[in-house]
DNA sequence: TTGTAGGCGTTATCAG
DNA sequence: CTGATAACGCCTACAA
């Protein structure tokens, strides 16, 4: 009843662990007797035999082990886990179509462990809203070329790239399409970790600082009230679970109200507030995954390659659809 | 700028590989003199070791990996994702807290493959809403002793433990407590891959079938027109989601709205509806954990221990509180 | 108090 | 075409 290994087929078939297996593996620089590989494959399955991936991971130094590392802090609103738990079905979905299990972490800001990386021997990493701070400590530690990529952070950093909503796009092109004429008035939106990227949605925004309510576990209180000052006016919010809030408000205060759909929830918003979608043809979370795939594959770390380049490259964007 | 061994360590402080391994790991049936005690300790710190879980599970038996395995379906609401997010942050918390990681993977119900139990050899594994067909596969492959839990599935076995919510004694309370008295005319409830816990839930309502809704991706638009047909009535939503979905509604059709919360999502409520809560000391996830916990720490499987009992045994129900 | 050696399950190199 | 055999990094009797 223990569990099956390549010795017992081995032993079973009468011949070596090894030839089992390049039977399994179909290692093609080998080449079996079509005999003794069916009565290998056949034993193999009458046996129920598994692969043991730890012991791959051992000898082959890699783990096929891909970890998503969530950044988590005390003031966090609820839409933050509700958005990682869409964001992990996708990667989720992607790493086994190719091959790899996802490992899911949540890092808390105060206390930054990222020993999961080392530990685990991940073969690449999946960072998400990372402060600067911490960034600093992790590309320290990262140095010797595990893949990162780093989601929803406005990080100013040639070594690693970067994946995000591209919402200075979408708030110029608000602005600009003469079609569409949409030119809020007032902007809800969220507190990241990465403080950096709060103030850049608020720059590229150009809303007044006084119509903007940055919304956090904290004070979600203080949005009603917010809303009221905005009453009759024009605003977007930066996410669906947002919006929802929001969107509790805008008949009674008549708010005409845009929602950035970055959390891939549009379903939840009602029917009283518009959504403005990612094009699924740049998904942040297939970026992310694509880029990956190309980081792994590669076999030098090419983060060296544009050391001297602009620190803000190494951004890559997801679009939004026009409304 | 290889990664660091133990050996590497050995050689540093003249000591051999197998008295780090003692050290590093304070076995304690092995005395080391303090004085190479923490020379070998600080040259450990010093050169940055970080020990090989791969290679310990290996030897050990163990990977200290816990598997979540969440079942997904074609027409899965967008709220189960939300859901498993929230689910998974605990479940994660929980893990880390008690020395272990969390593989989070996605089962298609079409083609529930569960090798990855058994590739990555988990010591234990959350199971998340099957219904019977597939669980009846697994408990053929989990015989050998894996530590089961099956999550928010209603299922008639005595060999696993099931925690879910406590659906029934929670509307029999509703029902009998005269200062309260809320007796829910209509029901709006999700569709679950296990039947049964649909069907379950749906039955302990004793709310009769027309006045129904078994919400699922492909008819949610049916539902405005369903509570349309509930107008001015009182009743019961059993999870947040739906519940911000029916919340759009409740003033127009002046429904009184009672939404229980097994999503951990009360805050994304309006003020419209009525939530009534899961007792935070017994929590799904806590439950959960706590019984795996014990699970992992019984050496032989405990499974065995009850076969005769009553087939209904095992469920493990977490409380909601009187609103 | 410390070291030696064997083994966990797999892969890969080199002979046969 | 197939089989020894040596790693991979770590743990653990058993010796010294």
């Amino acid at each position: 009843m223990r569990k099956v290994t390549m010795k017992d087929i081995a032993r079973e078939a009468n011949v070596s662990s090894a030839t089992v297996s390049y039977i399994i593996n179909q290692v093609d620089n080998q080449t079996i007797s079509e005999d003794t590989r069916s009565r290998v494959l056949d034993i193999a399955k009458k046996l129920n035999y598994v692969p043991n991936l730890t012991a791959r991971a051992l000898v082959k130094g890699k783990t096929g082990l891909l970890g998503l590392l969530l950044m988590r802090n005390s003031n966090d609103g609820f839409w933050r886990k509700l958005y990682w738990g869409m964001l992990t079905e996708r990667l989720e979905s992607l790493c086994k179509e190719n091959g790899y299990h996802l490992l899911v972490s949540y890092i808390d800001t105060t206390n930054p462990s990222l020993n999961i990386v080392l530990e685990r021997e991940l073969d690449g990493v999946f960072l998400v809203d990372v402060n600067s701070d911490v960034f600093n400590d992790i590309s320290l530690h990262f140095q010797m070329g595990v893949p990162l990529i780093v989601m929803d952070s406005y990080i100013q950093d040639p070594l690693f790239f970067k994946v995000l909503p591209d919402y200075e796009d979408t708030f110029v092109k608000l602005r600009d399409l003469s079609q569409i004429d949409i030119k809020p008035s007032f902007l809800v939106t969220e507190s990241f970790n990465n403080k950096e990227l709060t103030d850049h949605i608020i720059s590229s925004s150009q809303v007044p600082a006084d119509s903007i309510y940055v919304l956090d576990n904290k004070n979600l209180q203080g949005l009603s009230s917010f809303l009221e000052s905005q009453r009759g006016k024009t605003g977007i919010v930066t996410n669906e679970f947002i919006g929802t809030l929001v969107a509790n408000e805008t008949a009674r205060l008549q708010l005409e109200v845009y929602i950035l759909c970055t959390g891939g929830c549009p379903h939840i918003l009602p029917p009283t507030v518009k959504p403005i979608l990612i094009n699924p043809e740049a998904d942040t979370a297939i970026l992310s995954f694509e880029l990956m795939q190309h980081l792994l594959q590669t076999p030098i770390p090419s983060m060296v390659t544009n050391s001297k380049e602009d620190p803000a490259s190494h951004f890559i964007f997801s679009k939004f659809m026009r409304p």
